[in-house]
DNA sequence: CTTCCTGCAAACCTTTTGCATGCCT
DNA sequence: AGGCATGCAAAAGGTTTGCAGGAAG
C-alpha cells in the first residue's frame, strides 16, 4: 500500500547531463555516467538510497559515498535539484534533473501521487514578492498537499 | 543563521496554541506549556535544538526526546508547520504555528535573511494548479530563493 | 487509579569525512 | 604523470524507540 512518488514526466533519452558534466570540466567515471543516466532517465524521483540500488544493477560494487559525492557535485553545478516533497512518508531528500527556475510538486496526502503542473500565473507570483520584498529570486520550490480526485471519493 | 529564540512577551498565561491543545485531548505538562509558549511566542524559526536551549532556560532537565515527542503531536494536529528553509546552511528542519494553508518564505542566498509576504496572486496560482490537475489544495509550502537589496550590492 | 508523559540510553537513518588506492585525461 | 574520484570504514548530525519511573486528569 505504500507506494513511493509516482511523477508522471518522462525522462528524455538523449542524456543532457553528460553533456553539461562535459562542459563544467567534470571528470565522466563510470560510476557518474552510470549515475547520471538514472537520473536524466528516471520516471519518478529518486532518492539516494533508490539511486544507490539502481546503480549496483550495472556496477555492483559501487559505494553510496559515490552517490552522495555525485549528487553534491551536480547539485553544486546546479544541474540537479534536491526536493523534500513535504516528507510525505520519507524522510530524505529527492532528486531531478533541472529543467527551470521554478519547481512545483502537488502531492497527494492519500496515496503520494504527484504531478508537476506548470502554472502561468506563478510568474505574477514572483514578481509580487519581488517588488515587495526587494530580493532578486533566483529559484523557487513550491510543494503543495492535497487529494487527487481518486483519493477524494474514497474518504 | 542567527536567528535566535528571542521570546518577547513573556509567557501568556493561554495562548492560542494552549487553547488547542487542550481542545484536541492534549495532555498540558509542564514541559509541553513551556514549548507550545516558546513556539507562539518566538519571532524566528526554531529548530528543534534551538527549541531544547530555550526550553532548558525554564526547565533545566528537559529531554531533547521530549521537545521531539511533543513537536510530532503538534504537526500531526495539524497546529503547526515543518519548514526547511531550503536547508540553508542547515539540516533539520525548523517549526512554526500553522496560521493559514499556505507558507511563503524568501530566503536569501547571500545572509540568510527570511522575509514572509503574502501576495495577493497566490490565489490564483492554487486555483489554477487546482484546475488542471483535478487536486484539492489543502496546504502549500512555497521556498524562494534570491538575494535581498544588501547582499546584491556587495557583489 | 489509570493512562499518558518524561528522562535516559541506545538505536536508526541519512549524509559526510579521512585515508589509501585506483582511474581518467 | 598528476590529480581528481572511488571504496571502505567510521563519524556526524538529526530524529526515533524501548523502558521504567512519574505526573496529569
Amino acid at each position: 500500500m505504500k507506494k513511493k512518488p509516482v511523477s508522471t514526466k518522462n525522462g528524455h533519452v538523449s542524456s543532457h547531463l553528460r553533456e553539461e558534466c562535459k562542459n563544467k570540466g567534470l571528470r565522466l567515471t563510470r560510476q557518474r555516467a552510470v549515475i547520471i543516466d538514472l537520473l536524466d532517465s528516471a520516471e519518478g524521483h529518486l532518492d539516494a538510497r533508490e539511486l544507490l540500488e539502481a546503480a549496483r544493477l550495472q556496477i555492483p560494487d559501487i559505494d553510496k559515498t559515490t552517490v552522495y559525492r555525485t549528487i553534491r557535485k551536480l547539485r553544486l553545478l546546479g544541474l540537479i535539484d534536491e526536493l523534500d516533497l513535504l516528507h510525505f512518508q520519507h524522510e530524505g531528500h529527492f532528486y531531478e534533473p533541472l529543467r527551470g527556475k521554478m519547481h512545483l510538486h502537488a502531492v497527494c496526502l492519500g496515496c503520494g501521487l504527484v504531478l508537476e503542473p506548470q502554472p502561468e500565473s506563478w510568474q505574477t507570483v514572483e514578481h509580487e514578492v519581488e517588488e515587495s520584498t526587494g530580493f532578486s529570486i533566483t529559484m523557487a520550490r513550491v510543494e503543495m498537499g492535497g487529494y487527487c480526485p481518486r483519493c477524494r471519493k474514497k474518504s
